[in-house]
DNA sequence: AGAATTCTTATAAATTTATGTTGAAAAATA
DNA sequence: TATTTTTCAACATAAATTTATAAGAATTCT
């Protein structure tokens, strides 16, 4: 019930990737790494990326040498965060963050339904950082040195 | 963020309408009804009750005279079981409920993030029922009788 | 100049969303 | 019981969106 379109599932992940990349000296990644360790076409990875650029989240290099890098630390950088650029704004159903979306608000008795089941959702992206999932990570995956 | 489908919104809003219309006589409502009260087609209406059928969370009455009618009192049916049928089992990620979709399992550090979230929306959705969804109405539109 | 990499645009496949058309079953009625 | 009405059931189709891939241009480094 309820899913998370493969652009927020895969942009997340990718971002999980340049958190893990970030610790050692802060080189630039490039896409094509990303792509073979995560398994995810280069060329989906180009159109997920975009939203993530746009919203100051990552920073491009452009060039040989280039790639992509965090724009800060990843424990400054908020799930939710990442979510709002990938998925917009939208909390389960438009209403909940666009007023003028449903003109039925005032008797929808659903409404009040996904408006809270969304606070639960981004209370809990809120409180998780980039920083978090690294560390999910490391524990899942001892041996691994990126 | 993360989008709940119309098959799922407009089929919660079929049941709650099943649900006010069930308290006098428990007669059965015809689509066409729901369809102008709700403005919601009735073409796509007859496709969102049928998994709803399938679920037992309804039955039908064909014939003259006859609609849908819930299958249990609304104070019985819990909003999740509602989105389980419309929305199959999948929470968030597939991988949540069926831990073959996903290959990644063991490294991907996304998988436990995921499935926290899915959690909380399981136990609220666990915890609403149908009545719940009647109250709110009643209570916003305290003038209305259906 | 040449290699590496992002950036842009195009396009195709799959899925979701929504409507239309026709037919079959059940009940009411005469 | 035959007829008619009401309603569900089934199938087909079209539009919109999501998901994914392809090809080439632009930029930067060496
Ligand atoms: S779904 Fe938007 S107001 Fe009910
Ligand atoms: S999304 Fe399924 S295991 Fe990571």
């Amino acid at each position: 019930m309820i899913r998370l379109s493969t652009k927020g599932r895969y942009g997340t992940r990718l971002m999980v990737s340049l958190a893990q990349h970030y610790h050692n000296r802060r080189e630039s990644i490039i896409l094509k790494k990303i792509s073979d360790e995560e398994e995810i076409s280069i060329r989906y990875l180009e159109q997920i990326i975009i939203p993530l650029k746009i919203a100051r989240l990552v920073k491009s290099i452009r060039g040989a040498g280039g790639g992509y890098i965090l724009a800060r630390d990843p424990s400054n950088i908020k799930l939710r965060e990442i979510l709002l650029a990938l998925e917009g704004a939208c909390c389960l159903v438009e209403c909940v963050d666009d007023e003028d979306y449903c003109d039925r608000i005032k008797e929808c008795a659903t409404y009040e339904i996904w408006k809270n089941a969304s606070s639960l959702l981004k209370d809990y992206f809120e409180n998780t950082t980039l920083q978090d999932l690294v560390e999910i990570a490391d524990k899942k995956n001892p041996s691994v040195r990126k």
